[in-house]
RNA sequence: GGUGUCAUAGCUCAGUUGGUAGAGCAAAGGACUGAAAAUCCUUGUGUCCCUGGUUCGAUUCCCGGUGACACCA
């Protein structure tokens, strides 16, 4: 008697592709424009085209103003949502194509120096000002990007403190064994599904910013959630692989080892830029030795799917938490 | 042509003194409020190359194929 496992049984299912939607752009900018919306997020795994069809919006937004069907001059301006292009100097490998833009003001990207950390309170403090800038214009602030969190700090309201960093209080961490460090943070707070105790560097950093809240409890964000129409640029798994592999090729071509050589010689840590993952990891890793060309291209290609995976994970995450997300095939 | 070695998961390979099998990688699913392109968790994957023999029972031992590699001619 065979006791064979049932297919489909105790394995998790494939992720079923979301449907795709067919969306009357013009209505939502009128609902943006009469409050319904504070905000138009675009957002989709890598190599998906998203920024391509931001620009495509913003160019309908500009045309609904021309016709004098909104406002004279109303203009889109796009807000990056993307955690790497905020460094300047990372160009080719983040695909900041800022080419693409046209005239449509674009802002968040090249921001900070690379090599430097940013990190998603900064970012959701400088998606903050530059929303409430745009808005004064009297213009449509389209949030464009890839990266869930940053996505979600900028239109759900996460609260954060700011805290500074503490040398003095990380040297004395540093001093104690991780398993302390946990219990240390547990007796501080909540600490259900975290990602807070899988280093020891955020164990710290956690412990860090527990310890300012218990000192300074008011001094947080005070950043309200945003009334967001999300679309999300649809693409097959294989179609999505296909993308990814034919522009990381364009990428090597147009000169994204150049780019990585420059960054060392500028002093950059190899060590930072490995942090920073995907193609400065993997053609650090080329350019100092460590990997062969065919290998890097090989891991850096696989590595870039399962980024691509994690993206969607996190989208369908939100969806589970209630959020809409109108999928378009673009 | 001869001799030898090998043939096991999508890939690289372990293993079963004969009781139908695992590791790594890949893949799939998930978590994630301070470097998030990061970091981490979970889950399978099979005519064990094909005939025949021995055996209660063969992926494992034996005969013969087939294929790959090596050496000799």
């Amino acid at each position: 008697m065979k006791t064979k496992s049932v297919p489909g049984q105790g394995i998790p299912p494939m992720a079923r592709l979301p449907e795709a939607e067919i969306i009357d752009f013009p209505q939502t900018v009128r609902q943006y424009l009469d409050g319904t919306y504070d905000l138009i997020c675009i957002l989709g795994p890598t190599a998906s085209g998203k920024t391509g069809y931001a620009v495509r919006l913003a160019g309908e937004i500009s045309d609904m103003a021309g016709k004098g069907l909104i406002p004279e001059g109303t203009r889109a301006e796009i807000i990056s949502a993307d955690s790497r292009q905020v460094y300047r100097g990372m160009d080719i490998g983040t695909g900041k194509d800022l080419s693409e833009y046209g005239n449509v003001p674009y802002h968040l990207t090249d921001i900070v120096d690379a090599g430097t950390k940013y990190n998603i309170y900064e970012y959701q403090r400088d998606f903050e000002k530059v929303w409430n800038e745009i808005r004064e214009r009297g213009n449509v602030p389209i949030l464009c990007g890839g990266s869930g969190l940053y996505i979600e700090a900028a239109t759900m309201g996460y609260s954060l403190p700011d805290v500074p960093a503490n040398p003095e209080l990380r040297a004395r961490l540093e001093e104690i064994d991780t398993e302390s460090l946990v219990r240390m943070l547990a007796s501080m707070k909540k600490l259900h599904n975290s990602t807070d105790y899988d280093t020891r560097k955020r164990l710290i950093r956690a412990i860090e910013i527990a310890v300012y809240e218990a000192e300074h409890p008011v001094n947080r964000t005070a950043s309200l959630p945003k009334n967001t129409y999300f679309i999300g640029t649809l693409v097959s798994r294989e179609e999505r692989n296909e993308r990814i592999d034919k522009r990381l090729d364009a990428r090597l071509e147009e000169g994204m080892i150049d780019e990585v050589k420059r960054l060392l010689d500028k002093g950059i840590k190899a060590e930072d830029l490995i942090y920073y993952g995907l193609e400065y990891k993997f053609v650090t890793l080329y350019v100092t030795g460590v990997l062969g060309y065919g290998e890097m291209r090989h891991l850096l290609a696989t590595a870039i799917h399962q980024f691509a995976k994690r993206q969607m994970t996190w989208f369908r995450g939100m969806e589970r938490k209630g959020v809409k997300i109108h999928w378009v095939k673009i």
